[in-house]
DNA sequence: CTTGACCTTGACGCGACGTCAACCCCGGAT
DNA sequence: ATCCGGGGTTGACGTCGCGTCAAGGTCAAG
């Protein structure tokens, strides 16, 4: 009769994993000895290194009872069946592995290229590191909500930039963050902006951006804790009938003009 | 400002999951609003999506944190060095899927194809199943010690069987799993054991086998128990001056005949 | 008689949350 | 005023396969 450490050891387990698994009922419980100990013969010694083999192909404890005494064919059904999930395992850790390896690339922790390419021509353009810190963090939220329409999206930003109202714009807002909440010039960049935006309207640019309303509000909002100026330039517009600045919008009761 | 289901709806997450991030102080404790609810803003979104972005690339929670502010060189040695873990979780994977492979391709459980094939010639023997049993499940034993010695010691049995009376020792015993334990034939079968043993020490065939004692005491032990007659068998044996079944090994203070 | 190596049960810990439970808060309909 | 439904809050347990510690009982040897 043996222990349970001369069990372990002849079945090459620890200690642990066999009380374990009378915990769970994969092992009977062993009958004991006049102290209490358990005692185990060569069955118990064969049973734990068969748990041993299929444990060890990544059978998970739970399924093993089912298959020591199973027949050939569900067997080797059962089988196949973890073995499906063995190789879904390691295609979930490969995509990981993709990822990662797209992070090392240098995506910047969340930004798609296409966003990344964007901000280093708006950087070209001298547009102030602050400001284009403020752009990439709309970025990251915009490409987390709509992950497949930003590089349409971010195509549509550099075709604007061939308009020097919208070089001019970036210029102006760049050095604006610095501006106190009343400034006079924001007026300035409103006029440029509302230019912008009754050309985009003619265009036909100011469709579906695939945003919920929620969002876009959300957006404006923080837009507008973003800097002293946002807050007028954007009142100003509204007084102008304008609805925001993340969808080019106009009120429903404002005049055409 | 969002609630916490904005905040995880905005970053692509689960409630619950902002709440185990800040259990964990991976996200920081939000500010709360008269009510006690969590209040949070652009940057807690921004953040929140750097931070399953991480985690999706296969980043352990409990090292985005150092990730998030890292200089590029010790974020790419860190990303190197996860990289480095998620491969050796695949490889562990596949090594459960080759084992899994290897039983589905008919390895009896635990038993290496070498015994396979010896219990199969013992079959073709016309050895009883019974018996076969036996042997396998202390091959299963022997094989869990020694898993690099197994198909040596195998090939030796093989060679054994060129030998008549080792042929006709099988014979014996298989039909013998069923004598009750004062038959008389088992002389017969401690003749050709002793036989086969000292022609065995002739040829030094009686070598290391690699066992330590306590598990050659067990096996022997577990041989007695097997059937009936074992214990008579081994008995006799011993009168003779032989020590045990599994090793072959004379008394100490036995005349060497 | 002590020592050290065994044995026993019970409990927490890991990782990244999912899933109750029990309760609070708020706006709108009855 | 009340109810309802859909938010929010904390707290706790479950997952999986054990490792590890705590606090004690048992046993063979010196």
């Amino acid at each position: 009769m043996l222990t349970i450490s001369q069990l372990a050891c002849y079945s090459g387990v620890t200690v642990r994993a066999v009380r374990h698994y009378h915990q769970i009922g994969l092992l009977p419980e062993a009958d004991r000895d006049s102290s209490g100990y358990r005692t185990y013969d060569a069955a118990s010694v064969v049973r734990l290194i068969r748990i041993r083999v299929l444990a060890n192909a990544g059978v998970p404890l739970a399924r093993i009872e089912e298959l020591l005494d199973a027949d050939a064919d569900d067997f080797s059904a059962a089988i196949d069946d973890i073995d499906r999930e063995l190789r879904a395992d390691i295609r979930r850790i490969q995509a990981s592995r993709k990822r990662l390896a797209s992070l090392a690339a240098g995506d910047s922790l969340a930004l798609p290229p296409s966003v990344v390419g964007y901000l280093d021509r708006l950087r070209d353009l001298g547009v102030d590191e602050r400001y284009i810190e403020l752009e990439r963090d709309s970025w990251i939220m915009v490409a987390a909500q709509v992950p497949d329409g930003i590089d349409e999206m971010i195509a549509a930003k550099h075709a604007g930039l061939d308009d020097p109202d919208m070089v001019d714009l970036y210029r102006l807002l760049s050095g604006a963050v610095d501006w106190p909440a009343d400034d006079p010039r924001v007026v300035e960049i409103a006029d440029v902006l509302e230019r912008l935006m009754i050309r985009a309207i003619e265009d036909g640019q100011a469709e579906g951006d695939g945003f919920d309303d929620p969002f876009v509000d959300f957006l404006d909002a923080t837009t507008r804790e973003a800097a002293p100026i946002a807050r007028r330039l954007l009142a100003i517009l509204e007084e102008r009938g304008w609805r925001g600045w993340t969808r080019i919008e106009r009120k429903p009761d404002s005049d055409p003009r």
